[in-house]
DNA sequence: CTGAAAGCGCTTACAG
DNA sequence: CTGAAAGCGCTTACAG
């Protein structure tokens, strides 16, 4: 059925290793003999057998990603980079989708390596990841984007987080808001925690109000981002401000206010986190902390690169935080006054 | 550095072949020595290494799924179905964003046959794919999802795409329009050109306006959504309803349409496909035509299993059409009535 | 510059 | 029930 280098050697006229050799631009073969090959590759319509030259090279060039959720518009972004960036430089990607649970997180983690990935990029890892930490401790090539690992010796490429919250609640404040209620994501997620932190920071050295029952737990899907939103308008003193964690809530935050028939931002000022493409839409209009998705998907792949470069290791462990940047839209008051 | 199964074997005290027969359950093999070596897979941490396995099976267990744009909610929801579906029977796949690209899909056809994986997905075809017509006749195990060849013998799941557009232009004739714009898709794609028949064969049925000027090209991207929008606008008598032939140029034509000042549904009404998740946000409150995505993906894996069970095919080709279905909201006016 | 041969890590008739 | 050996399709020292 398919065509391999023993019938282009034939068709050539040459051995195997001539095929190869022309096949991989191996300098020293006879002009003569490189066309003869090249005219029966064409001519039989060769196509070479990954597997097979994976298995004599003892790599693949194809990469794993590890995503937690491909239906938030953040996370096909992120992967669209990195696949993009992987291609121009031969490396394919394979792409899988924990749906943030751990044990499928387990479960890509081994189909991957059995695959013989020459390496992963997680974008779904948990602060404390146990199964992430033994691949990193057995000196797995392993890159963490945006989200990252509390272990030190493994690399990530990460958004400023902590930055960035502090960013949106400066703002909020700066327009006068001095009760800001904040709905957070996992707590266990680097991406969670150091926003939290950001949050607090701003709280604590503007003086705002610091009541425990303005932080409520989200988890960075849709249906917290409402009930997150309904429990702090039920508080006896809601706030006057929210900062959401990320977008996907923000956007079922707004939701939660309209059916309250609150308005933003006259009524309730609204700050997301992301940047996800349809915040920008006339009738979303959503304030959000933007991230470089796209060059933390680049650096990710190019971070990894370096890695395998250097044969074993060595070398010391990539933390980069990329800038964050506030995109000031409607929803939280500010684009009004233009 | 990764461990064989000719290490497994010699920590069992068995032969390779052994190993081989337990790992693949292979019943004829002692109680005592399968448990010899499930011993020493464990005590080893064996990794089946799938590319060895692959090569001396001549199968993969992979296939490739090609989609024009993961950035389109729509193809990830189609994605995420696919590849959920391709996991409950074993089966990965690898993800190829052709960007719409006829030069991209070419590349990853070539990159997924080198990978040898079992069969290809295409999301992404066109009416007339001289590539895709070329690996269907040479029986290359392949299913079209969503968009489908011309080419008879190539098996599809797709929606009823003329039924559906004919859902949405009958739904806004019976709200008392006479005078619908359509903005287009691709007209190279059979989802733009069954809906376009769609939208015709219902303005010819119910005696509708039929100037030229009323469809306008589209392209299935945000951008001709804006200008196809303003070209209508800018008729000398405009439409007083448009429907749209994808979710992501709808939305960019309400916001054409709020630039202009206009109200949707009283001054333009608006109608979109796909029903990808965000029409629903109480801020777009999109009518839409939905498809049953996830069935859709679903079936295509199915598909796919059943030709590959089957030797050498011999088997019809599978088309099918799924049931589209109008999801009313408020963009329409028919939301309002409640 | 070129070819024969070994090896990558599995699976599977074949013979016992 | 079990093992030795060949084969899947490449690459690459090794020897010429």
């Amino acid at each position: 059925m398919n065509i391999t280098t023993k019938e282009v050697a034939k068709e050539a006229g040459v051995s195997q290793s001539t095929v190869s050799r022309v096949l991989n631009s191996y300098p020293y073969v006879s002009e003569d003999n490189r066309s003869r090959v090249w005219d029966a590759v064409e001519k039989l319509r060769y196509q070479p057998n990954h597997l097979a030259r994976s298995m004599a090279l003892q790599k693949t060039n194809t990469l794993g990603l590890l995503v937690p959720d491909l239906m938030n518009p953040f996370y096909s972004e992120i992967a669209k980079s990195i696949i993009d960036r992987g291609q121009e430089f031969k490396l394919n990607i394979i792409l899988c989708d924990t749906d943030n649970k751990p044990e499928m997180q387990k479960f890509y983690i081994d189909f991957l390596q059995q695959k013989r990935v020459d390496g992963i990029i997680f974008a779904s890892v948990s602060l404390r990841d146990p199964e992430a930490e033994r691949l990193v401790n057995a000196e797995y090539p392993c890159i963490f984007c945006n989200r990252r690992l509390k272990l030190k010796k493994a690399s990530f490429i990460s958004s400023d987080n902590q930055k960035g919250a502090k960013l949106a609640v400066r703002h909020l404040a700066g327009l006068g808001h001095r009760r800001i209620g904040y709905i957070s994501g996992p707590d266990e997620l680097s991406t969670a925690r150091d926003r939290l932190m950001g949050y607090r920071e701003v709280v604590e050295a503007l003086g705002l109000e610091a009541d425990s029952e303005l932080v409520v737990q989200g988890r960075f899907d849709r249906g917290l981002g409402y009930s997150g939103t309904m429990k702090l308008m039920d508080l006896p003193k809601p706030p006057t401000a929210i900062f959401v964690s990320n977008d996907l809530m923000a956007l079922a935050a707004m939701e939660a206010l309209m059916e309250r028939g609150l308005r933003i931002p006259e009524d309730v000022a609204l700050v997301g986190y992301d940047d996800i493409s349809i915040t920008g839409h006339k009738r979303i209009g959503l304030t959000t902390v933007a991230q470089q998705k796209d060059m933390m998907g680049r650096l990710a792949v190019d971070t990894m690169i370096a890695m395998l470069a250097k044969e074993n290791g060595g070398t010391k462990p990539v933390h980069t935080y990329l800038e964050p940047k506030l995109i000031i839209r409607d929803s939280c008051g500010a684009g009004k006054l233009k």
